[in-house]
DNA sequence: TACTCATGAGACATAGATGTCTCATTTGGT
DNA sequence: ACCAAATGAGACATCTATGTCTCATGAGTA
């Protein structure tokens, strides 16, 4: 076992996933205080901010292709597939969207790894289009950000206290499915 | 005419949805420079950042309000109002968003502003369910939701270069109006 | 021309966040 | 019990944004 207790570590990352989520402009301090760790403490396993939201950064992406892996392991078909995605994201959006705003698109390996999960993205949108899912007359880029988008109004929905996720992903896809359906 | 050189407010105005709308972060000597103006004649027309920012915020709002006001003024029904709304909206889309993550909730002018418009789109979204333009067993919640954030993603579409305003909010009235349309 | 007022430039003080360092204390393994 | 490593607390220096103030300049007006 390692002489770093791992325990520290991990209360900072999840001390810095609530803090951020809430107010993105949070102070370090604020992180190492909801942690309960000293400000120093927090110094020694970040160096500094930006080495934070990079670690931040990487686990959310890993969390999330983990979800997304896990709940399409069964999935039939495209659609289903994004169906089952979206229930999976939006719990997670949380730990995810604050994550935008900082200026993480500088970094050349989380910039690579988020690009490379956009492509996925694309692909697969494409894919669930040749299965008639989606109408293919309508942009693959504008699925794309309808659904991150739709994942981010379900997201408020549930933080609002009028839903589930469970039910606002379904209100989610329901948007997604029926209004970007293939016109038969 | 007053003594005030008209020009010098609006310029500071104007730089500041432009410097904001790029990096809500920015500070106000950038908002100055942008503006082709020193940071204390800033200074001398906003007391301080807050101040700034509730000017824009009620100019942002007002402008809403007029769009959507002129854009609707021909519509024979809540649906095409709630179209026509989602194309004035969108192009003004950029003035907005980052308006969202600054803390006007605290100011009570501005809250009761932006609480007043939110219950004037519930409204229109209740009455356009009443006109079977949406499914009336989906939550009012969601509809004004999913209405916001597929205006942030058709303008993301929009600053992407992949559309034009119009394509994007054509796309964005699609996804919404037959996402949540009423089962016949 | 003389006057008034907004402006630009820059000095100055302040506050908050950040990063470093030290030292006493605690913890976990031997 | 002993030892090495991690921690907490706090001092300290630094940096940036902010807000104030002064003074010279320029533009518009009487």
């Amino acid at each position: 076992m390692s002489k770093i207790r791992p325990t520290t570590r991990d209360a900072v990352i999840e001390a810095a996933f609530d803090v951020f989520s809430e107010n993105q402009a949070a102070s370090l301090g604020d992180v190492a205080q909801r942690a309960g760790v000293g400000r120093a403490t927090l110094h020694r396993h970040f160096p500094g901010r930006p080495e934070l939201m990079r670690a931040l950064a990487r686990i959310a992406m890993d969390e999330l292709d983990a979800a997304v892996e896990t709940a399409t392991a069964g999935a039939h078909s495209y659609e289903e597939g994004f169906r089952l995605s979206l229930f999976a994201i939006v719990p997670l959006a949380n730990r995810q969207w604050f994550l935008a705003n900082e200026g993480l698109e500088a970094d050349p390996e989380i910039a690579a790894a988020y690009k490379a999960s956009l492509d996925d993205l694309r692909r697969d949108v494409e894919a669930a289009k040749k299965e008639g899912a989606f109408d293919a007359g309508v942009p693959t880029d504008w699925i794309v950000q309808a659904y991150e988008n739709l994942v981010y109004a379900a997201w408020s929905l549930v933080r609002s206290g009028e839903a589930t996720p469970k039910q606002a992903a379904e209100l989610a896809w329901r948007t997604l499915s029926q209004g970007l359906k293939g016109q038969t």
